[in-house]
DNA sequence: CTCAGTGCAAAGGATTTGCATGCCG
DNA sequence: CGGCATGCAAATCCTTTGCACTGAG
Protein backbone atom coordinates (compact mmCIF):
# COMPACT_ATOMS: atom_id res chain seq x y z
CA UNK A 1 0.00 0.00 0.00
CA UNK A 2 2.78 2.37 0.88
CA UNK A 3 4.75 1.39 -2.40
CA UNK A 4 1.65 1.85 -4.32
CA UNK A 5 1.13 5.32 -2.47
CA UNK A 6 4.94 6.44 -3.49
CA UNK A 7 4.61 4.89 -7.52
CA UNK A 8 1.16 6.92 -7.81
CA UNK A 9 2.59 10.32 -6.03
CA UNK A 10 5.83 9.76 -8.44
CA UNK A 11 3.88 9.11 -11.90
CA UNK A 12 1.33 12.51 -10.79
CA UNK A 13 4.79 14.69 -10.28
CA UNK A 14 6.27 12.95 -13.41
CA UNK A 15 2.92 13.49 -15.21
CA UNK A 16 3.74 17.93 -14.07
CA UNK A 17 7.36 17.64 -15.01
CA UNK A 18 8.57 17.28 -11.55
CA UNK A 19 10.84 15.15 -9.70
CA UNK A 20 10.08 13.38 -6.79
CA UNK A 21 13.10 14.44 -4.55
CA UNK A 22 14.10 13.62 -1.41
CA UNK A 23 12.41 16.10 0.73
CA UNK A 24 8.95 15.57 -1.91
CA UNK A 25 9.02 12.24 -0.06
CA UNK A 26 9.54 12.95 3.49
CA UNK A 27 6.41 15.45 3.36
CA UNK A 28 4.39 12.47 1.63
CA UNK A 29 5.51 10.01 4.66
CA UNK A 30 4.64 12.64 7.53
CA UNK A 31 1.07 13.32 5.58
CA UNK A 32 0.42 9.49 5.09
CA UNK A 33 1.43 8.79 8.53
CA UNK A 34 -0.52 11.88 9.99
CA UNK A 35 -4.52 10.62 10.67
CA UNK A 36 -5.44 14.51 10.58
CA UNK A 37 -4.67 17.36 8.21
CA UNK A 38 -1.46 18.98 9.19
CA UNK A 39 -0.01 22.64 9.63
CA UNK A 40 3.19 23.40 8.38
CA UNK A 41 4.65 23.89 11.93
CA UNK A 42 3.79 20.39 12.37
CA UNK A 43 5.37 18.82 9.48
CA UNK A 44 8.64 20.99 10.57
CA UNK A 45 8.00 19.03 13.86
CA UNK A 46 7.97 15.64 12.71
CA UNK A 47 10.80 15.76 9.92
CA UNK A 48 13.69 18.08 9.92
CA UNK A 49 13.47 20.29 7.06
CA UNK A 50 13.91 24.12 5.57
CA UNK A 51 11.02 25.60 6.12
CA UNK A 52 10.78 27.52 2.88
CA UNK A 53 11.55 23.89 1.25
CA UNK A 54 8.19 22.61 2.91
CA UNK A 55 6.59 25.65 1.65
CA UNK A 56 8.01 25.20 -1.88
CA UNK A 57 7.20 21.54 -2.27
CA UNK A 58 3.79 22.14 -1.10
CA UNK A 59 2.52 24.27 -3.76
CA UNK A 60 4.69 21.26 -6.17
CA UNK A 61 2.41 18.85 -4.57
CA UNK A 62 -0.41 20.48 -4.17
CA UNK A 63 -0.71 21.29 -7.83
CA UNK A 64 0.26 17.68 -8.66
CA UNK A 65 -2.62 16.91 -6.95
CA UNK A 66 -0.94 14.76 -4.71
CA UNK A 67 -1.66 16.68 -1.68
CA UNK A 68 -4.43 19.40 -0.54
CA UNK A 69 -4.88 22.57 1.42
CA UNK A 70 -7.21 22.36 4.20
CA UNK A 71 -8.39 25.96 5.74
CA UNK A 72 -9.97 26.09 9.15
CA UNK A 73 -10.98 28.95 11.17
CA UNK A 74 -7.68 30.15 12.43
CA UNK A 75 -4.97 30.98 9.97
CA UNK A 76 -3.22 28.37 9.34
CA UNK A 77 -3.22 26.33 6.47
CA UNK A 78 -3.22 22.36 6.94
CA UNK A 79 -2.18 20.06 4.31
CA UNK A 80 -3.26 16.35 3.50
CA UNK A 81 -3.22 13.63 0.97
CA UNK A 82 -5.42 13.83 -2.15
CA UNK A 83 -8.77 11.84 -1.06
CA UNK A 84 -7.60 9.28 -3.75
CA UNK A 85 -4.58 8.56 -2.42
CA UNK A 86 -5.80 7.60 0.57
CA UNK A 87 -8.85 4.76 1.72
CA UNK A 88 -11.54 7.28 1.27
CA UNK A 89 -13.83 10.58 0.92
CA UNK A 90 -14.01 12.06 3.98
CA UNK A 91 -14.77 15.67 5.74
CA UNK A 92 -13.49 17.41 8.41
CA UNK A 93 -14.09 18.13 12.08
CA UNK A 94 -13.21 21.72 12.86
CA UNK A 95 -12.47 23.44 15.93
CA UNK A 96 -13.60 26.41 16.61
CA UNK A 97 -11.87 27.06 19.33
CA UNK A 98 -8.45 25.39 18.58
CA UNK A 99 -8.19 25.85 14.75
CA UNK A 100 -7.85 21.35 15.16
CA UNK A 101 -8.87 19.76 12.14
CA UNK A 102 -10.08 15.83 12.28
CA UNK A 103 -11.47 13.40 9.90
CA UNK A 104 -14.80 12.23 9.81
CA UNK A 105 -16.99 10.37 7.10
CA UNK A 106 -20.14 10.16 6.35
CA UNK A 107 -23.05 7.59 4.89
CA UNK A 108 -22.62 6.80 1.46
CA UNK A 109 -26.57 7.80 0.34
CA UNK A 110 -26.00 11.59 1.55
CA UNK A 111 -22.88 11.87 -0.51
CA UNK A 112 -24.81 10.48 -3.10
CA UNK A 113 -27.33 13.34 -2.59
CA UNK A 114 -24.97 15.88 -1.92
CA UNK A 115 -23.25 14.69 -5.67
CA UNK A 116 -26.39 15.19 -7.22
CA UNK A 117 -27.01 18.92 -5.65
CA UNK A 118 -23.76 19.93 -7.06
CA UNK A 119 -24.64 18.37 -10.39
CA UNK A 120 -28.20 20.48 -10.25
CA UNK A 121 -25.84 23.54 -9.25
CA UNK A 122 -23.50 23.48 -11.85
CA UNK A 123 -26.71 23.30 -14.30
CA UNK A 124 -28.38 25.95 -13.05
CA UNK A 125 -25.18 28.20 -13.03
CA UNK A 126 -21.85 28.70 -14.56
CA UNK A 127 -20.32 27.26 -11.55
CA UNK A 128 -18.14 24.20 -12.62
CA UNK A 129 -17.94 22.33 -9.16
CA UNK A 130 -14.70 20.31 -8.93
CA UNK A 131 -15.34 18.76 -5.04
CA UNK A 132 -17.87 19.04 -2.22
CA UNK A 133 -16.74 20.45 1.41
CA UNK A 134 -18.83 19.74 3.87
CA UNK A 135 -17.70 20.73 7.19
CA UNK A 136 -18.57 20.70 11.13
CA UNK A 137 -17.37 23.61 12.60
CA UNK A 138 -18.02 23.37 16.48
CA UNK A 139 -15.63 22.40 19.59
CA UNK A 140 -13.62 19.62 19.82
CA UNK A 141 -14.15 17.33 23.15
CA UNK A 142 -10.25 18.59 24.56
CA UNK A 143 -11.59 22.18 24.50
CA UNK A 144 -15.13 21.24 25.31
CA UNK A 145 -13.77 20.32 28.84
CA UNK A 146 -14.38 23.34 30.83
CA UNK B 1 -36.32 45.20 6.59
CA UNK B 2 -33.67 47.85 6.65
CA UNK B 3 -34.51 49.12 10.21
CA UNK B 4 -35.37 45.70 11.33
CA UNK B 5 -31.76 44.68 10.48
CA UNK B 6 -30.02 47.84 12.33
CA UNK B 7 -32.32 47.24 15.23
CA UNK B 8 -31.28 43.27 15.57
CA UNK B 9 -27.79 44.76 15.18
CA UNK B 10 -27.93 47.11 17.88
CA UNK B 11 -29.81 44.49 20.04
CA UNK B 12 -26.96 42.18 19.48
CA UNK B 13 -24.59 44.63 20.35
CA UNK B 14 -25.65 45.92 23.35
CA UNK B 15 -26.09 42.26 24.76
CA UNK B 16 -22.18 42.17 24.30
CA UNK B 17 -22.44 45.53 26.02
CA UNK B 18 -21.14 47.37 22.34
CA UNK B 19 -21.94 50.80 20.72
CA UNK B 20 -23.52 50.63 17.24
CA UNK B 21 -20.99 53.14 16.27
CA UNK B 22 -21.48 54.96 12.58
CA UNK B 23 -18.48 52.93 11.28
CA UNK B 24 -20.45 49.60 12.44
CA UNK B 25 -23.10 50.60 10.76
CA UNK B 26 -21.26 51.18 7.75
CA UNK B 27 -19.73 47.86 7.69
CA UNK B 28 -23.01 46.22 8.43
CA UNK B 29 -24.42 48.52 5.29
CA UNK B 30 -21.76 47.05 2.88
CA UNK B 31 -22.39 43.66 3.93
CA UNK B 32 -26.19 44.14 3.56
CA UNK B 33 -25.96 45.39 0.23
CA UNK B 34 -23.07 42.76 -1.40
CA UNK B 35 -24.83 39.77 -2.30
CA UNK B 36 -21.80 38.05 -1.20
CA UNK B 37 -19.02 37.21 1.08
CA UNK B 38 -16.73 40.14 1.28
CA UNK B 39 -12.82 40.62 1.80
CA UNK B 40 -11.76 44.10 4.01
CA UNK B 41 -10.08 45.25 0.62
CA UNK B 42 -13.86 45.15 -0.70
CA UNK B 43 -15.15 46.69 2.25
CA UNK B 44 -12.66 50.00 2.08
CA UNK B 45 -13.53 49.88 -1.63
CA UNK B 46 -17.35 50.74 -0.95
CA UNK B 47 -16.23 52.97 2.20
CA UNK B 48 -13.95 55.21 2.97
CA UNK B 49 -12.45 53.83 6.36
CA UNK B 50 -9.93 53.23 8.52
CA UNK B 51 -8.20 49.69 7.79
CA UNK B 52 -7.48 49.17 11.30
CA UNK B 53 -11.29 50.07 12.27
CA UNK B 54 -12.83 47.98 9.86
CA UNK B 55 -10.52 44.77 10.90
CA UNK B 56 -11.19 45.47 14.83
CA UNK B 57 -14.82 46.64 14.20
CA UNK B 58 -15.29 43.14 12.25
CA UNK B 59 -13.92 41.35 15.50
CA UNK B 60 -16.81 43.24 17.29
CA UNK B 61 -19.40 42.68 15.02
CA UNK B 62 -18.39 38.70 14.38
CA UNK B 63 -18.28 38.59 18.33
CA UNK B 64 -21.76 39.46 18.78
CA UNK B 65 -22.73 37.07 16.02
CA UNK B 66 -23.92 39.79 13.82
CA UNK B 67 -21.22 39.10 11.17
CA UNK B 68 -19.61 35.63 10.08
CA UNK B 69 -16.17 35.19 8.86
CA UNK B 70 -15.74 32.51 5.72
CA UNK B 71 -12.47 30.96 4.50
CA UNK B 72 -11.73 30.88 0.88
CA UNK B 73 -9.48 28.99 -0.95
CA UNK B 74 -6.99 32.28 -0.67
CA UNK B 75 -5.35 33.70 1.98
CA UNK B 76 -7.95 36.74 2.12
CA UNK B 77 -10.62 36.75 4.84
CA UNK B 78 -14.59 37.15 3.69
CA UNK B 79 -17.59 38.27 5.68
CA UNK B 80 -20.67 38.46 5.57
CA UNK B 81 -23.90 39.06 7.85
CA UNK B 82 -25.09 36.30 10.16
CA UNK B 83 -27.54 34.16 8.45
CA UNK B 84 -30.18 34.57 10.84
CA UNK B 85 -30.19 38.20 10.07
CA UNK B 86 -30.84 37.53 6.27
CA UNK B 87 -33.00 35.83 4.36
CA UNK B 88 -31.91 32.25 4.79
CA UNK B 89 -29.43 29.62 5.57
CA UNK B 90 -27.25 28.78 2.33
CA UNK B 91 -23.96 27.68 1.20
CA UNK B 92 -21.02 29.26 -1.17
CA UNK B 93 -19.31 28.37 -4.22
CA UNK B 94 -16.00 29.03 -3.99
CA UNK B 95 -13.65 29.29 -7.21
CA UNK B 96 -10.41 27.85 -6.62
CA UNK B 97 -8.96 29.89 -9.65
CA UNK B 98 -9.70 34.27 -8.17
CA UNK B 99 -10.81 32.94 -4.80
CA UNK B 100 -14.23 34.59 -5.43
CA UNK B 101 -17.31 33.23 -2.98
CA UNK B 102 -20.84 33.28 -4.28
CA UNK B 103 -24.07 31.80 -2.56
CA UNK B 104 -26.36 29.43 -3.21
CA UNK B 105 -28.99 27.33 -1.13
CA UNK B 106 -29.95 23.58 -1.60
CA UNK B 107 -33.36 21.96 -1.47
CA UNK B 108 -34.62 21.75 2.66
CA UNK B 109 -34.80 18.17 2.42
CA UNK B 110 -30.84 17.86 2.25
CA UNK B 111 -30.63 20.52 4.69
CA UNK B 112 -32.66 18.01 7.19
CA UNK B 113 -30.32 15.14 5.99
CA UNK B 114 -27.25 17.36 6.65
CA UNK B 115 -28.58 18.05 10.61
CA UNK B 116 -29.22 14.34 10.81
CA UNK B 117 -25.96 13.69 9.67
CA UNK B 118 -24.45 15.69 11.83
CA UNK B 119 -26.30 15.27 15.07
CA UNK B 120 -24.93 11.63 14.88
CA UNK B 121 -21.42 12.81 14.62
CA UNK B 122 -21.94 14.55 17.86
CA UNK B 123 -23.50 11.18 19.22
CA UNK B 124 -20.36 9.21 17.79
CA UNK B 125 -17.75 11.60 18.59
CA UNK B 126 -16.54 13.94 21.57
CA UNK B 127 -16.87 16.67 18.98
CA UNK B 128 -20.08 19.59 19.30
CA UNK B 129 -20.68 20.90 15.97
CA UNK B 130 -22.36 24.09 15.81
CA UNK B 131 -23.01 25.04 12.76
CA UNK B 132 -21.94 22.96 8.95
CA UNK B 133 -20.22 24.46 6.40
CA UNK B 134 -20.81 22.68 2.41
CA UNK B 135 -19.35 24.39 0.43
CA UNK B 136 -18.44 24.01 -3.55
CA UNK B 137 -15.20 24.36 -4.59
CA UNK B 138 -14.65 24.81 -8.20
CA UNK B 139 -14.58 27.13 -11.27
CA UNK B 140 -16.34 30.31 -11.61
CA UNK B 141 -18.67 31.38 -14.60
CA UNK B 142 -15.82 34.24 -15.16
CA UNK B 143 -12.44 32.00 -14.24
CA UNK B 144 -13.90 29.01 -16.56
CA UNK B 145 -14.18 31.03 -19.97
CA UNK B 146 -10.70 29.64 -21.30
C1' DC C 1 -15.16 64.22 32.38
C1' DT C 2 -14.55 59.54 31.21
C1' DC C 3 -13.81 55.97 28.36
C1' DA C 4 -14.69 53.46 24.21
C1' DG C 5 -13.94 54.18 19.27
C1' DT C 6 -10.99 56.01 15.65
C1' DG C 7 -7.06 56.73 12.55
C1' DC C 8 -2.36 56.65 11.59
C1' DA C 9 1.73 54.33 11.54
C1' DA C 10 4.53 50.72 13.15
C1' DA C 11 4.81 45.87 14.57
C1' DG C 12 3.61 40.79 14.05
C1' DG C 13 3.55 36.57 11.91
C1' DA C 14 2.58 33.22 8.25
C1' DT C 15 4.16 32.80 3.74
C1' DT C 16 7.12 33.98 -0.29
C1' DT C 17 11.25 35.09 -2.68
C1' DG C 18 16.46 36.15 -3.89
C1' DC C 19 20.55 34.12 -4.23
C1' DA C 20 24.48 31.09 -3.68
C1' DT C 21 25.29 26.22 -3.25
C1' DG C 22 24.50 21.23 -3.89
C1' DC C 23 22.96 17.38 -6.36
C1' DC C 24 20.16 14.60 -9.56
C1' DG C 25 19.80 13.30 -14.37
C1' DC D 1 28.07 19.65 -17.09
C1' DG D 2 23.16 22.01 -16.73
C1' DG D 3 19.32 22.96 -14.30
C1' DC D 4 16.25 22.19 -10.70
C1' DA D 5 16.00 21.67 -5.56
C1' DT D 6 17.69 23.32 -1.28
C1' DG D 7 18.58 26.37 2.68
C1' DC D 8 19.37 30.58 4.69
C1' DA D 9 17.96 35.11 5.25
C1' DA D 10 15.56 38.99 3.76
C1' DA D 11 11.29 40.67 1.88
C1' DT D 12 5.99 40.51 1.41
C1' DC D 13 1.58 41.11 2.72
C1' DC D 14 -2.57 40.36 5.52
C1' DT D 15 -3.62 41.39 10.00
C1' DT D 16 -2.87 43.20 14.66
C1' DT D 17 -1.38 46.56 17.93
C1' DG D 18 0.40 51.12 20.25
C1' DC D 19 -0.74 55.56 20.96
C1' DA D 20 -2.71 60.02 20.84
C1' DC D 21 -7.05 62.13 19.62
C1' DT D 22 -12.01 62.64 19.11
C1' DG D 23 -16.70 62.21 20.44
C1' DA D 24 -20.71 60.17 22.69
C1' DG D 25 -23.02 59.74 27.22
Amino acid sequence: MTDDLHATVATRLVADEQRYTANRRAVVEVLEAAERPLTIAEILDRRSLAQSSVYRNLVVLEQAAVVHRVTSTDEFARYELAEDLTEHHHHHLICATCGKVEDFTVAPALERTLENAMARVAAETGFQPERHRLDLVGTCATCGQD
